[in-house]
DNA sequence: AAGTGGTCTAGACCACGTA
DNA sequence: ACGTGGTCTAGACCACTTG
C-alpha cells in the first residue's frame, strides 16, 4: 500500500478565479516546493473531487491542466503520478546567465540606439504595415554583471513603443504590460553565425567567433504584431533551454 | 453579417476515435489546406454541437484543443476565428535545409561510429544507469544533396538500442516506433560553439567556425530516459524554429 | 470483481461585448 | 436585450489494470 498524496486547498466558491484554477496554482506549486515526490502517488480523481467538494469533470479538468503541462502523469486503471523530477527539472548547465543570475547578480540593459525609421521591405511585411513606413527602432545591449550578454534589436509599431526612458528602466515587456498588451504566441528561429565587428566591439569577443541568434515575431492572441526582435547572444554566456512535448 | 466557416464531418459514433477527436483531425486538415481562411469567423458552439449532434462540452473539448495549438482564437461575447495565418504558418527564412527539403532534396544519414562504451558519468546520471554500465554510443552524419549538415551523437539503453542495419536504414525515432517506444517529451538546449578540428572536417567547414548545438534528453511518458543526444549543425544549412505560447 | 482514468451527456448559470 | 464563450454540475457508461 502505498499512501497517496492529498493537496491541502481551500476552494473559495465566492472568489471570481475558476475553481479548476484555484486547484491547478496551488498543485502546481506544491510540487515546486518539493511538498511532493517525483513520482509519487496522487489521490485518485473520485476521492478529490468528493474531498475537495467540486464536481469531478471540474476536478479533471484541473488535472488535465497539469498533465499538459507535464507535471503529472495518469494511466487509466493505474493512477496518477507526480512526473519524474527531470521532466519538469531541466537540466542544470552550463549557461553562466543562469550561474550568475542564480548567484543573485542582476541583470541590466543600456538603450544603444532609439530611433523612428523608415521600414524596409522585410520588416514591413513582418510588421504588418507598409514599406516605408515608420517603425521605432530599438538596440539595447544586456550585461550581466557588467559582462555583456547580448545585443537586443528590435522594431517596435509606433502607436505601441515604450518611450526612451521607460525601456531604460523596465523590460520591453514590461512596457508592454503597462499598455496592457499581452504576448500570446511568437515565432523563434534560432541559428548561429560568426561576430560582425561592431557586435565583437559591443560583446567584447573576437570578430567571427560564434554568435547564438534568435529572431522572435511576437503577437498578442489577436495576431497583431507588437514586436519583432534581431537578438545575437554570446554563446559562452547564454543558451536556449526548453522542454517539448510530443503529441 | 459575415457568413461563419462550417466544418464538413461526418461523426461516426462506432468509431474507436473519440467524438472530440473526430472533430479536431479534420478541422485542423481543413485549416492547414487552406479550406478556411485566417480570421474567419467560425459557427458558434452552440449551433455546431446541435448540427454535429454532439454534446455542447464535448465540441468545446475539440474547439479548446485547437486554440491549444494556436489554430483557433475564442473571445466571449464576440465569438471564435481561425487564427491569423502568421501563427501557424511560421516564417519562411533562410534555412537551406528547408530549402532543399521543400526542392525534394531527400536527408541521408550515415553511421561513423557504434560501440557499446562504459558510461561516464555524466552520461550516467542523465541515461539513469550506473556509471560504468554499458551503453550504445552512436554517432551519424546527416547529409542533405550530399552536403553534409550536421553530426549527431547519441547514447541509448543497451535494452532499446537498435541493430547497425536498423540504424542504417531509418531515423532514430523510428526505430524506437518499430519498439513500441513513444517519446513523450525531451529537455532541449540550444546553444553555439566553434568547431573542433574533426567537426569541421565532418562537416567541411573551417576550423573555429561557429556550429550550432543542440543537446537532448528524451523521455517516454513514464519519465524513462530513452535518448541523449549531442547535436551539432552547420548553421549556414540548419536553424530551429518553432512557436511558442505563453499561458 | 474492484478500482482507476477516459469519454460523453443535458442542462444550468455567469461574464462579456454588441446593439 | 441578446448572443457569444466560460464555468460548473450530477451522473452515466466504457476501457484498462490489478488482485
Amino acid at each position: 500500500m502505498e499512501k497517496p498524496f492529498q493537496l491541502e486547498v481551500h476552494i473559495d466558491r465566492d472568489s471570481t478565479i475558476p475553481l479548476y484554477q484555484q486547484i491547478v496554482d496551488p498543485f502546481e506549486e506544491a510540487i515546486a516546493q518539493g511538498h511532493v515526490s517525483p513520482g509519487q502517488l496522487v489521490e485518485d480523481e473520485i476521492s478529490m473531487s468528493k474531498r475537495l467538494d467540486v464536481s469531478r469533470p471540474t476536478l479533471r479538468r484541473a488535472l488535465q491542466e497539469l498533465v499538459n503541462r507535464g507535471l503529472l502523469v495518469r494511466r487509466r486503471g493505474i493512477g496518477t503520478r507526480v512526473a519524474p523530477s527531470q521532466i519538469h527539472r531541466p537540466v542544470e548547465l552550463s549557461s553562466l546567465n543562469h550561474d550568475l543570475l542564480e548567484a543573485g547578480y542582476t541583470p541590466t540593459s543600456r538603450v544603444v540606439s532609439y530611433q523612428v525609421v523608415q521600414s524596409e521591405a522585410k520588416v514591413a511585411e513582418q510588421l504588418g504595415i507598409k514599406p516605408g513606413e515608420g517603425t521605432l527602432h530599438v538596440v539595447r545591449i544586456r550585461y550581466i554583471d557588467d559582462r555583456p550578454l547580448a545585443i537586443l534589436r528590435n522594431y517596435l509599431p509606433l502607436d505601441i513603443a515604450p518611450s526612451w526612458g521607460e525601456l531604460h528602466e523596465k523590460g520591453l515587456y514590461d512596457c508592454f504590460a503597462n499598455r496592457d498588451i499581452k504576448v500570446a504566441s511568437a515565432n523563434q528561429i534560432i541559428g548561429a553565425r560568426p561576430a560582425t565587428e561592431e557586435e565583437a566591439r559591443d560583446l567584447m569577443v573576437p570578430v567571427g567567433s560564434p554568435l547564438l541568434t534568435m529572431n522572435r515575431v511576437a503577437f498578442t492572441k489577436d495576431g497583431r504584431v507588437v514586436e519583432l526582435g534581431e537578438h545575437v547572444y554570446n554563446p559562452e554566456l547564454y543558451s536556449f533551454r526548453f522542454t517539448v512535448f510530443t503529441n
